[in-house]
RNA sequence: GCCUGGGUAGCUCAGUUGGUAGAGCAGCGGAUUGAAAAUCCGCGUGUCGCUGGUUCGAUUCCGGCCCCAGGCA
């Protein structure tokens, strides 16, 4: 059985070309670990691969959610391993590549084993943190569940809600539940890099980006969204650029000041990313060449070690 | 050429009745176990245009020079 090959890199780094460039090389089969690229209303918002692209190698996990579902790290663990095996029952490398950090963690260090909120319980608490803010649910969780409050800042919102609906769906503390997790994929079973070009460079290619996809459709993406009417607290609408763009589109700010927030907030979030990958990924082979023949290079050492 | 206003952080600016300066935005560092392109925590990063003078001490007061904007020629 092959092993996988696991491949981290920030926005815009190029990770799409370089899978192509392996799945060919080394007879691969690509699997998304991005978590807005899941959704398939914004291929061009969120620089999914194109169609042409994606009939060059088989593809899995790219724009197969449908906006207005909820899509979590636990679906995607699920549906990765799913991939991972089918691909390795043909006799395949799967090659998943994307940049979103936890997806990569919930693979390798695995996630704990919970079963699914009550989607009743989620928006009553939700609800609550709209009203109430965030500190007064981390007061309470300090009453429910001291060990986990400790470890949570009072205005991080999203975590102490996850806390609190846990310990409401199962009676448990998430701490002690955390606890006990194995790796979905054991350490023998799979190589990874990390891609890690030069900053300011990158920054400049994020911005360029963000005119490309203005110029491909992105405006169309936003628009054919907005009127679905959706929630707008849904999570594919925090793709870069779309609340902005929508904004535009309502006749509140300019385009031109639309496209600074997506640059910024692609920008800042490509400065997240880099500190993921030096605080839970530390063991991973940095390659911060940006030339194809560099990185594929890497990327078959790290499978042959 | 003359007059007026201005030159302080990457940007827009505040301020110091003389004791080497602070806001917003941008940026930087960090965390990360189920909506993670989310969320949170932390950090001013500076020849105060240049140069003389006065002063114990000048970014601040005075002189000269340079640059920018507007006005008059």
């Amino acid at each position: 059985m092959k092993r996988a090959l696991l491949i981290m890199g920030p926005t815009a780094s190029g990770k799409s070309a370089l899978a192509l460039a392996l799945a060919e090389r080394i007879g691969g089969e690509i699997v998304n670990a991005d978590s807005m690229q899941v959704y398939r209303d914004f291929r061009v918002l969120t620089a999914r691969p194109s169609l042409e692209e994606e009939a060059q190698a088989p593809h899995h996990l790219y724009g197969h959610i449908d906006a207005a579902e909820l899509y979590s790290t636990g679906r995607w663990l699920t549906d990765a391993l799913a991939a991972i095996a089918d691909i390795q029952s043909r006799g395949k490398t799967p090659i998943i590549i994307g940049g979103t950090g936890l997806y990569f963690k919930a693979l390798t260090q695995g996630l704990a084993d919970i079963p699914a909120a009550d989607p009743e319980t989620r928006a009553a608490l939700r609800a609550r943190a709209e009203r109430e803010g965030a500190p007064a649910l981390h007061a309470e969780l300090t009453a429910r569940d001291p060990v986990t409050a400790a470890r949570l800042e009072p205005n991080d919102t999203p975590r102490i809600l996850r806390a609190l609906e846990v310990l409401e769906t199962t009676g448990d503390s998430i701490t002690s539940l955390q606890a006990a997790t194995a790796p979905p994929l054991p350490r023998e079973a799979w190589a990874g890099i990390a891609l890690t070009p030069d900053r300011e460079a990158l920054y400049a290619v994020i911005n360029r980006r963000f005119e490309t996809m203005l110029e491909h459709g992105a405006l169309d993406e936003v628009r054919a969204f907005a009127a679905r009417n959706l929630d707008t607290a849904l999570p594919a609408n925090k793709a870069h650029g779309a609340p902005a763009l929508t904004a535009y589109l309502r006749g509140e700010i300019s385009l031109e000041a639309a496209a600074e927030i997506g640059q910024r907030d692609t920008r800042r979030y490509a400065k997240r990313q880099f500190t993921w990958i030096g605080g839970q990924m530390s063991d991973w082979p940095r390659v911060p060449e940006t030339n194809l023949a560099a990185r594929i290079a890497a990327a078959e050492a790290a499978l042959s070690r």
